[in-house]
RNA sequence: GGCAGCAUAGCCAAGUGGUAAGGCAGAGGUCUGCAAAACCUUUAUCACCGGUUCGAAUCCGGUUGCUGCCUCCA
C-alpha cells in the first residue's frame, strides 16, 4: 500500500511518490528562536517528527531538514530589551529547542541550518534572482519582483489581485509594487548584519527558507511542511523565490498542520494565554502532550486546556498499564499454549488496520484507536488461565513498535528499588497470608499515602507508583 | 470584500453514499478478603431547512453559528 497525503497544493489526497524511489526529502520550517516554544510550535515538530517516523517505518531513507531562524526583527528586539546580542539568545533558544522537543520525543533532523550560518548561500541565491530580473535593489533592500512570477499564488489559491485588494497599504515607496517583499534588509544603525553587494544587512524571512532547502536538498524536494499559517505568504513567497530561479518544482508535497487554541481562543500575546512546553512539561509528563496531540488529525484545529490533557493522560496509560501487565505475566509465561497462531494472526490484523489509517494522511487518531484495539486484544489474552511467551513477547514487540512509529515511550526508567517499599509489601503478602486483612489494608494504604499502588494478581502482588 | 475550514453523545474525537470507530467521564454488573487492573452491559440518528438517491453525518443548494489566512504569527 502507498501513502496518501492531502497536499495543499491540489488541495487533495494524493499518492505519495517519491522523487527518487525509496526516499523522502523533507524540509519543515522550523521556529525563531527568541523564547521558548509555545505548545503551537511544538505542534508541527511533534506532527511532523511522526510523519518522518513513519516514513522510515515503512523502509524510507528520509532525509530531514529543519532551520533555524536565528537572525530577524524579533530576535534583535529581543536582544535589545535584554541587553544582549542576538547570538547569544538565538543559542539560548536553540538550546531549550532541542530540549524541549527532545522531551516530546521528536528525533533531531538530519540538518538544522541556521540562517547566520548561510548568509554566502542566500545572497548568492538573491544575485541570480537579480540577474535573472525577478529581484531588485533599492536603497540598500532587495526586493521581490512579485507580479512577474506568473504562479505567484497557486499554493494559497489566490489570484494576484485579490491579494492586492488586501494588501496592507504604505508599507514603503522604496518597493516597486506593493506586493513586493523583501529579500534582503538593509541594515538599521547598530544592527547585527553582513556585508552584502547591497551594502550591511541581514536576509529577509522568506529567502532563507529556498536558500537552505535547495542547498541540503536539491532543486526539487518532496515534501514541505510547517503550519497552516505559513502558507501565506511565507511559502507562496518560497515556491516564488525558488521556482523563479531554478524552473522546476519547489516541492511535489505541501503539508501543513492546524492551529492550537487554548480554552477555545487564539494563542495570543494581547490575550496573554502563551502556553510554552518548557512549562508544561514541568507539570505533566512530555509523552501525553505527544499523546494529546496525536489523538487529533493533524490538519484538525485543536482545543487546548488542562482538562483535556488529563483525558489524554488517562487514556496514554491505560495503553501503558497493559503493556505493563504484559511485561509482568512474561516471567509465567510457558512455550505450551496451543492457540498461538489465532493470537499472533490478531496482532497482526491489528498491525495491519494501524498501517491503513497511517498510510491515509497519516490518520493518527485513527492509529491509536487501533492501539486500544491492541490493548483490549492483550486484556483478553492475560485473562487465559496460561500464556505463551511468544504470544506474550508478540504483543510487547507490537506494542513498542507502534510506540516507537508515533514517538513515544514505554519503557519506563529503571525505577530505583526502595528498601522501604519493599519491606511494606513484603510484610503485607505475610499479612494477607495470615488472612489478617486489617493490617494488609493498614500497609496498602500507608503505600498508597507513598504514591505507591499496589496490585494482587494470580502472579502476585505488584506495585506501581500512581 | 477575497480564499479556506469547522458544527458528530456529558467531554474529546474518527468517519466523504449503505445505515454512527476509539478514548475520557458516569451508571450497573463480573472478578477480588476488600481493592487495583481487567472484562461485560449501558448513553447520539450526526447545527437547521430543502434537494439528489433505493439509501446521506457523508453529495448539491440555502440558513444559522464559530474559526483561520489575506506580507514576516506554528
Amino acid at each position: 500500500m502507498t501513502i496518501r497525503v492531502y497536499n495543499t497544493l491540489t488541495r487533495k489526497k494524493e499518492e505519495f511518490v517519491p522523487l527518487e524511489e525509496g526516499k523522502v526529502k523533507m524540509y519543515v520550517c522550523g521556529p525563531t528562536v527568541y523564547n521558548y516554544i509555545h505548545i503551537g510550535n511544538a505542534r508541527p515538530a511533534i506532527v511532523f517528527d511522526t510523519v518522518r517516523r513513519y516514513f522510515q517505518y515503512k523502509g524510507y531513507d528520509v532525509t530531514f531538514v529543519s532551520n533555524f531562524t536565528d537572525v530577524d526583527d524579533k530576535l534583535i528586539r529581543t536582544a535589545n530589551e535584554l541587553g544582549e546580542e542576538v547570538p547569544e539568545i538565538a543559542e539560548r533558544f536553540i538550546n531549550a529547542y532541542f530540549e524541549d522537543t527532545g522531551a516530546l520525543g521528536c528525533q533531531k533532523a538530519d540538518v538544522h541550518p541556521r540562517v547566520t550560518e548561510n548568509i554566502d548561500t542566500i545572497i548568492t541565491f538573491i544575485e541570480t534572482l537579480i540577474d535573472k530580473g525577478y529581484a531588485y535593489e533599492s536603497e540598500g533592500d532587495v526586493y521581490y519582483r512579485t507580479r512577474k512570477f506568473k504562479d505567484y499564488g497557486k499554493l494559497s489559491h489566490q489570484s494576484i489581485d485579490e491579494l492586492k485588494v488586501g494588501a496592507r497599504i504604505g508599507v514603503g515607496e522604496k518597493k516597486e509594487d506593493e506586493l513586493d517583499f523583501v529579500l534582503w534588509k538593509a541594515a538599521k544603525e547598530g544592527e547585527i548584519s553582513w556585508e552584502s553587494p547591497w551594502g550591511a544587512g541581514r536576509p529577509g524571512w522568506h529567502i532563507e527558507c529556498s536558500a537552505m532547502a535547495r542547498k541540503y536538498l536539491g532543486d526539487t524536494i518532496d515534501i514541505h511542511a510547517g503550519g497552516q499559517d505559513l502558507t501565506f505568504p511565507h511559502h507562496e513567497n518560497e515556491i516564488a523565490q525558488s521556482e523563479a530561479l531554478t524552473e522546476k518544482p519547489f516541492a511535489r508535497y505541501w503539508l501543513h498542520n492546524g492551529y492550537i487554541n487554548i480554552d477555545n481562543e487564539k494563542m495570543s500575546k494581547s490575550l496573554g494565554n502563551f502556553v510554552l512546553v518548557h512549562d508544561i512539561i514541568q507539570k505533566i509528563d512530555p509523552q501525553v502532550l505527544r499523546f494529546f496531540m496525536l489523538m487529533v488529525h493533524y490538519r484538525h484545529p485543536i482545543n487546548y486546556n488542562d482538562e483535556l490533557l488529563e483525558n489524554a493522560k488517562s487514556a496514554l496509560d491505560r495503553l501503558k498499564t497493559t503493556y505493563n501487565n504484559l511485561n509482568h505475566r512474561k516471567a509465567s509465561s510457558t512455550n505450551l499454549a496451543d492457540n498461538n497462531d489465532e493470537w499472533l494472526g490478531k496482532i497482526k490484523e491489528i498491525q495491519e488496520e494501524f498501517i491503513k489509517e497511517m498510510d491515509d494522511d497519516f490518520n493518527t487518531a485513527n492509529a491509536i484507536s487501533l492501539l486500544f484495539e491492541l490493548s483490549k486484544q492483550a486484556n483478553y489474552y492475560l485473562m487465559e488461565k496460561s500464556t505463551s511467551e511468544i504470544v506474550i513477547d508478540a504483543f510487547l514487540k507490537e506494542f513498542e513498535d507502534l510506540f516507537f512509529v508515533l514517538g513515544l515511550q514505554l519503557k519506563e526508567e529503571e525505577e530505583i528499588v526502595d528498601e522501604e517499599i519493599e519491606a511494606l509489601i513484603e510484610q503485607r503478602i505475610q499479612a494477607r497470608k495470615d488472612r489478617n486483612f486489617q493490617l494488609a489494608d493498614e500497609i496498602r494504604d500507608k503505600l498508597k499515602g507513598m504514591n505507591i499502588i499496589l496490585e494482587d494478581t494470580p502472579q502476585g502482588t505488584r506495585w506501581k507508583r500512581g
